[in-house]
DNA sequence: TTGAAAGCGCTAACAG
DNA sequence: CTGTTAGCGCTTTCAA
């Protein structure tokens, strides 16, 4: 069935350590003839090492879990950021398994997915967007893993974007263009019951804006419901905003949902972009793009996940070091949908 | 440093496999005392069983392995597709593990990742969208390892959503609110120098929406075009088939971004959805409703992961059996964009 | 240049 | 009820 070292060492007539000196490449001191008959008889075989066999012996397992929250909202785990998590630990020999954390963690402190439970990985990262449950950081800290904490604000051993620094930037696009009414879209912003609590990255991108604002002595305008609105009265609501005679000439999205209900919003009164309104958003590297052409700030989820990664090897190497925290740039990118206001206000 | 069920026994007194039985609740027949004794200085000590040294003696690792193409457009990641695997392997106590199949395999035929290389999982879960290697089907049979195929066609161990079906019922679903004069939007469709090459799912789509119309004697109207359109050049394309006199009162498409187009250029006609056009587009359970609410058949990807991994298990159960292919229908969701034509035609 | 011996952490068999 | 013995597949000494 399956192929052990000691089946190869029958084979050939040698020793079993002697044909895991071959196989690893280590030892260039075994005879050509032997080196060779080894080789041969395993890729015969179809040899394929052990890798359980192996971790025991040396005690790593080449392996980092990733630990999502289960929700939709929590996780949003993104194709860059895996992609990042993935390539980065590649090219460390390492892989990746995946933890989601149900619920029940959340209610139920008993919970624990049997991937923390026992001895697996030799690293955490932790991607859980919103509403870090208390429980899961005694759990981090009780497992006494090399952990980092992705897209989370902590004082080190963290990796997330510069969301401020990026809602500042987005303003100044505006501001450059000449705009001076810009407003700030987030039909996920201010009302108390919303599920899920905002996340840090929500409430910097808007501080970025509503500071460039003020900086520039212009009055901010935050566009958004008390309540959750459903698309299509976030729809109505924009169009009405769109409708005002002192309505904005340029608009900044916390993210490409709220952009394209401001892009739809626009079409639909028959306002095109950029020439009757500018617009820019917060966009993932997956979306931008996708659907619509529309300038963003962008997300830069590959170089978080790898990030993150080397942030991990370096606390895998020396455990008992904390890593600054790094906080990465979001690029800009356009999309055609920034120019000079209509009029100069 | 790491706790072992040696350092368990030597606390307690008791000998290391007595620890072990008491562990793993197995053996009842140990004194009160003696369970409790084990069970709180492994509580104290923080012990967690290392997994690579069950697995060794088990043979088992408790772990499947999700291989995927490295290209956004070959893997398509969703977060259904994964949160269904996710699941239906905790729930038989088994975790995951990811692969990205990076570009190199599709070239140099020597590379294979590590996750491959060794010995490693117990099944593998194969997601390639579009275009599979046909070194890697070699690999996979190579491996010897209980696979099977997600999102793609084969004669067994695979399971696929009824794209053909789904797309009969999206027009039917037309057809029944009156319509006659339906177009097939799919911008991705028909130049051969596009990359990826067409996937089964967008041939087999079309194939059902041709079939219904055919059926009722109608005439099939393909919106495409013959090479591959930036965003706003789609827009403008379909603005101009929706300006034309004989246009369609309701369309299908093959994905929501080009739902999205439709939309939008709609809207920009002056044309308001459903009173003017009816839309029903294949989308994805995640992104169902995100942005627009749109008519669509949902892919089921939560269930096909789910289904994929019980197929697996029944795989690694009995290896040499071979498991029916496993055909998931498409939901239909209402997004309130159907409604019958203006003018019955 | 090769083989023998030991041991990683754990479980399963059997003996007491 | 509990301890002893053995061994999973592999790597790392150390001896020959």
């Amino acid at each position: 069935m399956v192929v052990t070292v000691q089946q190869i060492a029958r084979e050939t007539g040698l020793s079993q350590p002697t044909v895991s000196q071959v196989l690893n490449n280590k030892a260039q001191r075994y005879s050509a003839d032997t080196r060779q008959r080894v080789l041969d008889t395993a890729e015969r075989l179809g040899y394929r090492p052990n890798s359980a066999a192996r971790s025991l012996l040396t005690g790593r397992f080449n392996c980092a879990t990733l630990l999502m929250g289960s929700e939709y909202s929590h996780n949003m785990l993104s194709q860059g950021l895996l992609s990042g998590i993935h390539d980065e630990l590649a090219s460390n020999e390492m892989h990746l398994t995946l933890a989601k954390l149900p619920n029940e963690l959340l209610t139920d402190e008993k919970y624990v997915p049997r991937l923390l439970r026992e001895w697996t990985a030799d690293g955490l990262l932790i991607n859980f967007n919103a509403m870090i449950p208390p429980a899961l950081i005694d759990l981090v800290r009780k497992y006494q893993l090399p952990s980092v904490w992705i897209n989370s604000i902590h004082p080190a051993d963290c990796v997330h974007p510069a969301d401020l620094a990026g809602g500042r930037v987005a303003t100044q696009k505006l501001l450059d263009a000449g705009h001076r009414k810009i407003g700030y879209v987030d039909y996920n912003y201010g009302f108390n019951d919303a599920v899920p609590p905002q996340h840090y990255s929500a409430v910097d991108r808007r501080a970025g804006y509503a500071q460039m604002m003020r900086e520039m002595g212009l009055t901010a305008q935050f566009i958004n419901a008390e309540v959750c609105l459903s698309n299509d009265q976030r729809l109505t609501h924009m169009r009405e905003v769109l409708s005002q005679p002192d309505r904005p000439t340029a608009i900044v999205t916390v993210s490409i949902t709220d952009a394209i209900h401001v892009y739809v919003a626009a079409q639909s009164l028959g306002l095109s972009l950029p020439k009757d309104l500018s617009l820019i958003a917060f966009d993932s590297e997956a979306a931008f793009g996708r659907h619509l052409n529309i300038d963003a700030m962008v997300v830069p989820e590959y170089q978080e996940g790898r990030e993150a990664v080397r942030m991990l090897m370096a606390k895998i190497a020396k455990p008992d070091e904390t890593v600054p925290a790094c906080v990465i740039e979001m690029p800009y990118d356009s999309g055609g949908t920034i120019a000079p206001p209509a009029k100069p206000s």
